[in-house]
DNA sequence: AGAAAATTAGACAGCCTTGTCTAATTTGTC
DNA sequence: GACAAATTAGACAAGGCTGTCTAATTTTCT
């Protein structure tokens, strides 16, 4: 009873009832991601959320809706991280290369390389040829529409002189894979990487990014004791 | 008492049973790959192979071990393939962009988008974590040497004034994260990309990776009526 | 306190899968 | 053709998992 109300618009007794039902989705996340849809069973899932195996059924009907269920969710709430980090987007860069730094480590951070990530990238592998319109809506209003937004920032700063490239697009997933290229290891082990492999991940991609398409001259090189200019 | 042999080298009967040994891997390595270990059974590999249930336990023991027979083998088949192609890197280019992309497209097409590749990553994806042994051949004599092995080309690339570079591995990794960018969504679908398809991501990445890295100054931006030189 | 709703443990049937076994059949060699 | 090995179909026990049901218990609201 931790809110009394008065004119309670909530159902009734459902403050704990909530609570076990996102405890279930919680716990049905994270035994589907370590054991894949097959592999996991409604034990385990209901062990993990401290529930009856029967609480599970109230729930959520059988194993293939809670499956549904736990889909939906993690996309949702991944798609909106991305486009809350999307949102944080060096429009008026003070300093273009460490703010695209930062950008770029948010992304990762944030969107890629959490639990969420981490699942969907397992899932949809796994799952999504199978189940192809379980992650439509993933497809569609995830990288769709990312790659769409990062493509229409990159195309502001050439319009405002600070980059120069021919097709905003393909400099948007290039951006994209750039900034994953030195974490594929961590993602097959299924490592998290440290903030320093991140800021160095980050640095890497950027640098070469801004040597594609920055605006100022080819950059010095990294930190290489390059020529003079 | 399997050879009865006198002078013979070949146990004996063994024409039509090696015949059905790899026609049980090839058909285990579909199976496993479409339906994950979990989700693969027994009698789906025995009639995709054309073979009874038993035929199967008699090649292979038990299930466990015929999966590990097949990570084992495509493991090293992709491996082998992998070196194949690095040995065909333009180390004497005469149009370092079009052998660049040439070579590429080999990469992706022979190492990335065949059956192979596509079940290491989806297997190494789901199963890697739990049995990490299994993958570990994979990943210290595929990833780990493949990338010395495309560093050390390009370092000498570079050595030979063709290219500019401060760090030849991090170079050789975002060298393949490029050549990827463009088909992230045709691993995702499962789809196997078209020539064409093939030739425009190559054609993307190496013309960025060599505004990043090329030694010619900046190249004129790919196919744009960029300004005057 | 008392009533209504939710939760629990446990049992249960039905189904599928693995791995073994057997008896009949095919294949390949001498 | 005869013999040995391999293969086959089918039955089989053991075990796991799903989803349902029941009766007892706990939680929550009035």
């Amino acid at each position: 009873m931790p809110a009394p109300d008065i004119t309670v618009l909530e159902p009734a007794a459902q403050r704990g009832h909530i609570a076990k039902r996102v405890s279930i989705l919680d716990a049905a996340a994270n035994v589907f991601c370590r054991e894949g849809y097959g592999g996991a069973n409604i034990d385990m899932i209901a062990a993990e959320a401290g529930v009856s195996r029967q609480t599970v059924y109230n729930h959520h009907g059988d194993k293939t809706n809670l499956f549904v269920a736990v889909v939906r969710e993690i996309t949702e709430r991944t798609n909106a991280g991305v486009f809350a980090t999307l949102a944080t987007f060096p429009d008026q860069p003070r300093d273009l290369e460490a703010d695209l730094i930062d950008f770029a480590m948010r992304l990762n951070r944030n969107c890629v390389c959490n639990r969420d990530g981490k699942f969907l990238r397992k899932l949809i592998q796994t799952e999504g040829e199978r189940y192809p319109e379980l992650f439509e809506t993933w497809r569609t209003d995830g990288p769709g529409k990312t790659w769409a937004a990062l493509a229409a920032r990159f195309a502001r700063l050439a319009h405002a002189g600070l980059l120069e490239m021919d097709d905003p697009d393909v400099a948007a997933r290039q951006f994209l894979a750039l900034i994953n290229a030195d974490l594929q290891m961590s993602f097959v082990l299924g490592i998290t990487p440290t903030e320093e492999e991140l800021r160095t991940a980050a640095t890497n991609a950027v640098r070469t990014f801004l040597r594609a398409y920055g605006k100022s001259g080819r950059q010095p090189a990294e930190n290489a004791p390059s020529p003079p200019a």
